[in-house]
DNA sequence: GAGTTTGAAACT
DNA sequence: CAGTTTCAAACTC
């Protein structure tokens, strides 16, 4: 049994919550995320683009649906009606709301045929909950804090936030969170606190909606819980069980547009309470982007929890978080470990989760079914969910995939300023996705979790390429989305139990840090991995996470890290892969290994004893625990991005350089190529703009790389040259049958020897010109 | 490639 | 926090 630490799970809100550092985001390192790689150049990207937000719609596919409409929508107390809605139709879609918020949780059971509408007529929220637990008493909407509480035993959820002096019954007006806490087991309450849109309906997220109406969805936890805690402000407390599923989806807007927005989905699962197993994939994409846009489009939320009573339970589950290129937040998500005995359900939940900076991608895989997972944002006024599996697929166009990873796709509705991100998760052989166009077989088999985020500046899937692969399920089949597998590749990132004496703070983990088994420990173990050894774990494409213990640093999928490391774009890291550490005797488990300080493992590195692998991820974990301790900092790069450009990237301690200047590569300034500042305690500095020496030494080094690449390039050029002119002398001379063509031939190949050294000595380049006349003469 | 220099990291 | 030691990279020969 897996189970998420109490102290793990209370951490995440926290953690993640964090809002303040996502307008930086989008600044700080474009590149580095899939979505801005996006081939076209429509301006109405979603993430990144300023297209406005004037209403969010979230819909998240799972057991029940709850649908928020704004203020100004038509309220309608619950409806029969709709509880004969099929968890595959449409959610409730609010088209009128422009302006609030719309939460709809789409019913993704296949087995669940109760839904249930609720509206609340005060706030225009319209709660309809379809699920496979047929919730008598589907939510509770809590005017307080803006909760809604779906469950039997709603009023636990409610007590425990009366308890923390936070009435759930009542909606907040201004709350801006979410929570969502999904049914664990029977008395567990899922508890939705909406974005607050505004006492004004149809200005909600507009430029006036500055920040003190911005919504914020903090937490929706889904899951067994009995000691729910009340959502306080802007805090939400994650809820803990035994088996625990987190997303997180943080939106922020800018301030001066739009309220920062941060959605966080956290679902628990209880697997004892509840007989199906659910299994999450789950897919962590995205980060929180800024938006500038006064206006702002009615934001979609839609998450698809498949399920699947046919499917098998999948043993392993990875979770991926990928980090951004100044990640200061570490995101955990934890994945309920379903047991293998026990696999009546199987939850599909990848979900596309903008945090602070950083993005937890996961996708999980189940045997039978396959699970496409878009995250698309709608356009404006149609607050269309986009169903995944056709529901609104057939509007979708599929424009590139994420990355090499065949199950993730980047759609593009026609029409709409919004990019989706389909993901599929592994399938059978006989379960063929359908990238695009409505298809209802999907839907039968998968229940997508779509997530659809509309002027809220949420980048999608920012996972890199890399990590989706990683994540996704090994593909058996040639077709780009035709999994199949009888295994999730994603294994559980967060130890139930085990390792708690280096439970790590997780706010303090390295970026992107990432929790993975632990070789050969099954369930039980867990690595903290920061986000750059995810990203290498992630390299090899279709590596298989299974729950086997097989994951080893041996697998060879240890590859360069391409994450941006102390302020270089990915690219750069990219291009110039990091050179291999040469340690002995740090095992690779302190800073001063540049690998472990760069969040890598050792790969093609020269050092002894090394630690800095998969293989030996406890003393990892307790090394980077320790360096955490010693520095929380550690881990993060030294050199900070300026917000205008590398021109303001400075070292974040500044160096204390005695003796060299800060001229030579010595100093982490120099290195870095930036300027030393004020925080730098160096004596004698040389490394400020004025600087004549440092002037000089830039000349130089500029001359000497040019000078390198000129010859790099006559070198190449030369050789071309001369293979070309041996093939079309070779023949005759050695057809030549004369004396003299062989005297020849030797003279000329001697003049061609003579030629190439003279060539290589870096002086007389140009004479490699004049050796070849001489050569072409001699030939005659 | 061996030895030296250097400064960050680690330690006290 | 300061001083010292350790360490590995940078540098020199």
């Amino acid at each position: 049994m897996d189970v998420v630490s109490p102290e793990l799970n209370s951490l995440l809100p926290d953690e993640i919550m964090d809002t303040e550092d996502i307008e930086d985001v989008p600044h700080s390192q474009p590149g580095t995320t899939a979505v801005h790689s996006e081939p076209s150049d429509d301006a109405s990207v979603p993430m990144e683009t300023d297209t406005p937000v004037a209403s969010e719609n979230v819909t998240l596919c799972s057991d029940a649906v709850l649908t928020e409409p704004t203020k100004a929508m038509t309220t309608s107390t619950a409806t029969d009606s709709m509880l004969s809605a099929s968890p595959r139709s449409p959610p409730p879609v609010s088209n009128s709301s422009t302006s609030s918020p719309l939460l709809t949780i789409k019913p993704a059971l296949a087995t669940s045929t109760t839904t249930t509408k609720t509206t609340d007529s005060v706030t225009g929220t319209s709660v309809t909950t379809s699920g496979l637990q047929k919730l008598t008493t589907p939510f509770t909407i809590s005017p307080a804090n803006r909760q809604i509480i779906l469950n039997k035993v709603a009023s636990q959820a409610s007590e425990a936030a009366k308890s923390a002096g936070n009435p759930p019954q009542v909606i907040k007006q201004d709350g801006q969170k979410l929570l969502v806490t999904a049914i664990g087991k029977s008395g567990q309450p899922i508890v939705l606190q909406l974005p607050h849109t505004g006492s004004k309906p149809g200005i909600s997220q507009t430029a006036g909606d500055t920040k003190s109406q911005a919504p914020q969805f903090k937490v929706v936890t889904i899951g067994g819980r009995s000691d729910l805690k009340p959502v306080v402000g802007n805090q939400v407390t994650t809820l803990q069980t035994q088996q625990l599923k987190t997303v997180q989806i943080a939106k922020k807007t800018p301030a001066s547009s739009a309220a920062p927005i941060k959605f966080i989905i956290t679902k628990t699962v209880n697997s004892k309470g509840i007989s199906a197993q659910t299994s999450m994939p789950p897919v962590i994409t995205g980060r929180v982007l800024t938006q500038s846009s006064p206006v702002m489009p009615p934001r979609t939320i839609t998450l698809s929890e498949p399920h699947n009573t046919n499917l098998q339970s999948i043993p392993g589950k990875k979770i991926a978080i990928s980090p951004l290129k100044t990640p200061s937040k570490v995101t955990v998500v934890s994945v309920a470990s379903p047991t293998s005995g026990a696999s009546q359900k199987s939850v599909a939940l990848p979900v596309n989760v903008a945090l602070g900076q950083q993005i937890l991608t996961v996708q999980q895989s189940t045997s039978v079914s396959p699970v496409k997972v878009a995250t698309s944002q709608s356009t404006t006024q149609n607050i269309k969910p986009v169903a995944v599996g056709g529901v609104g697929g057939s509007q979708f166009k599929t424009i590139i995939p994420l990355a090499t990873q065949p199950n993730v796709q980047q759609i593009q509705v026609p029409g709409s300023r919004f990019h989706y991100v389909r993901l599929v998760t592994a399938t059978t052989a006989s379960s063929t996705g359908q990238p695009s166009g409505p298809s209802t077989s999907s839907i039968q088999t998968a229940k997508p979790m779509v997530v659809s985020t509309a002027a809220v500046r949420m980048s999608v899937p920012v996972v890199p390429a890399q990590t989706m692969k990683q994540v996704a399920p090994k593909p058996l089949t040639s077709g780009p989305q035709v999994v199949t597998t009888t295994q999730t590749q994603q294994r559980l990132i967060m130890p139930a139990t085990p390792l708690p004496q280096i439970q790590p703070n997780f706010t303090n983990l390295p970026p992107g840090t990432v929790l993975t088994p632990a070789p050969g420990g099954g369930n039980v173990g867990y690595a903290v991995v920061p986000a750059q050894y995810v990203t290498q774990i992630q390299q090899p494409p279709f590596v298989t996470l299974a729950s086997s213990s097989s994951f080893s640093a041996s697998t060879g999928i240890q590859t360069q890290a391409r994450l941006p490391l102390n302020g270089l774009s990915a690219a750069e890291t990219t291009s110039r892969p990091r050179k291999p550490c040469n340690c002995t005797k740090s095992q690779c488990l302190k800073l001063y290994c540049d690998c472990f300080a760069n969040g890598e493992f050792c790969n093609n590195c020269n050092c002894n004893n090394c630690f800095n692998n998969l293989e030996h991820e406890t003393e990892r974990l307790k090394a980077i625990k320790t360096c955490l301790d010693r520095n929380p900092e550690a881990f993060k790069p030294k050199i900070g991005k300026g917000k205008e450009g590398e021109s303001d990237r400075r070292h974040s301690k500044g160096c204390n350089c005695k003796r060299s200047g800060c001229l030579k590569n010595y100093c982490e300034c120099y290195e870095a190529k930036i300027m030393c500042s004020s925080i730098c305690k160096c004596i004698g500095c040389k490394n400020f703009e004025e600087s004549p020496e440092r002037k000089t030494l830039m000349h130089l080094a500029d001359a000497a790389e040019v000078r390198v690449q000129q010859q790099t390039a006559a070198k190449t050029k030369l050789s071309s040259q001369i293979s070309d002119l041996l093939m079309r002398t070779t023949p005759v001379i050695s057809s030549g049958s004369g004396r003299y063509l062989k005297h020849s031939s030797h003279i000329f190949q001697h003049k061609i020897k003579s030629a190439k050294s003279f060539f290589y000595s870096k002086h007389m380049i140009c004479t490699f010109v004049e050796s070849l006349a001489l050569a072409k003469v001699l030939h005659k």
